[in-house]
DNA sequence: AAACGCATTCTAGTATGGTAAATTGCTGTT
DNA sequence: AACAGCAATTTACCATACTAGAATGCGTTT
């Protein structure tokens, strides 16, 4: 007499108005410190105002509204401190993941690794960033599937897009772009070598060159910052 | 002319809805599968169904609940897939953090830590589980202000808060705590010497010992999990 | 002119009524 | 007796009215 959890769950208007909040935040639509206010968006969007107000309760649990009763709920700004916990986290579990990959058979993995390569590449040649940027991210899910830890995975999207929001206000120069895709060959390189230590420590330069993006992205966007 | 961010809230009825439920779930008083409704909550609670309201979606957005449109409202069980993941992370998070902490002078915590261990003894000593299950919490604490991460710690309790309603299944031995406390004292040891093969094994060893009563938990109570 | 106080107008929180969908159970038919 | 179909019930969703608290601005007072 078991539920079927897996059921596929009915759309609510409150799923729209989330949605739509969701993407105005992230691509800073939606600046930090901006003040709204449900019924303004529940005009905006014609719908009443309680799908608004549950929306607003999904993305304040999310950390992207704070919700100040009977005053008001603005968008919330970057923080340094879950910055500093995301990163580390994000390369606790990475490095992890290389470790259980080193250890093991990759060999039906090769042509996978190889093509995802090769596509970042063209994006490269391409110059378009976007597309590098979804290689980017699936190369990192193929590296949880080659360790065998693809579960894990979902939180590494959680924690990247964590940063997402903040990366956009950073002009992405192309010559970035060249330096990952040396660091995911050497990646490669290393973990058909089994040599954990080069692996490890390309993963460490390649996460922290996200670090000089956001330091720099805390000086000129201080105001965005909460702490 | 910046915000307060940090200022404390006005408790709301849903806040307090939300605790109610939370610790009925957590406390097993409602079990996985149980349905439950808004109207039967809000009577229960002496508040409007628009407070229990919001108190399902925020527990629904921590995987406690499953809310199905139209439908019902049920308490989610537990997820082998979840426990992996968190699992996972755990092991990542603390095994980097006790990296750090190897390498650092840790002269100055060591009084803080031989208490630490003098109380759980204590504990031990005294039959006291809960006052045992706080201060392996603090221990695990105080490992990351030691390697200089507290920041941390929070992603390593709300992960541990996961499984906490799993272990109430367990009958909980009082062998089980020496055990985890010799580990906490080989882990101290082995910081003090630096010795960060043996603190690496150690921490292996202390977080897997869960697993085994997780594996238990899940043959004999297999009407709860999910997957 | 400055400062205090009150009223207006925002805010989010709560209560309630009504709706659509799904389940349940009963009843009538075969 | 078994099954099909319909009606009543139950569910969460949505809309709306009202409440309480905070902020703002204007007017009065000193």
């Amino acid at each position: 007499m078991a539920q079927d959890l897996t059921a596929i769950e009915r759309r609510t208007s409150a799923d729209d108005v989330f949605d739509y909040l969701y993407s105005q935040i992230n691509a800073l639509k939606l600046l930090p410190g901006t003040r709204i206010s449900e019924v303004e968006i529940a005009r905006q969007l014609g719908v009443s105002r309680q799908p608004v107000r549950e929306a607003f309760i999904r993305l304040a649990n999310r950390g992207l509204l704070l919700i100040k009763p009977q005053k008001a709920t603005i968008v919330r700004g970057f923080s340094h401190e879950k910055i500093k916990r995301a990163r580390f986290i994000r390369y606790s579990v990475e490095c992890e993941v290389l470790r259980r990959a080193c250890g093991r058979e990759l060999g039906k993995f090769k042509s996978r690794l190889d093509r995802s390569l090769e596509m970042q590449r063209n994006a490269i040649t391409d110059g378009d960033i976007d597309r590098f940027h979804n290689l980017d991210y699936e190369f990192h899910r193929l590296l949880c599937v080659v360790a065998d830890c693809e579960f894990v995975f979902e939180n590494i999207a959680y924690h990247k897009a964590q940063v997402d929001r903040l990366c956009i206000l950073s002009l992405t120069e192309p010559a970035t772009m060249d330096d990952l895709l040396q660091d995911h060959v050497q990646l490669v390189d290393g973990l058909f070598e089994q040599d954990e230590g080069t692996v490890l420590s390309v993963i460490k330069l390649h996460l922290s060159r996200l670090d000089d993006v956001v330091a720099g992205i805390r000086k000129s966007h201080a105001i965005y910052f909460e702490d």
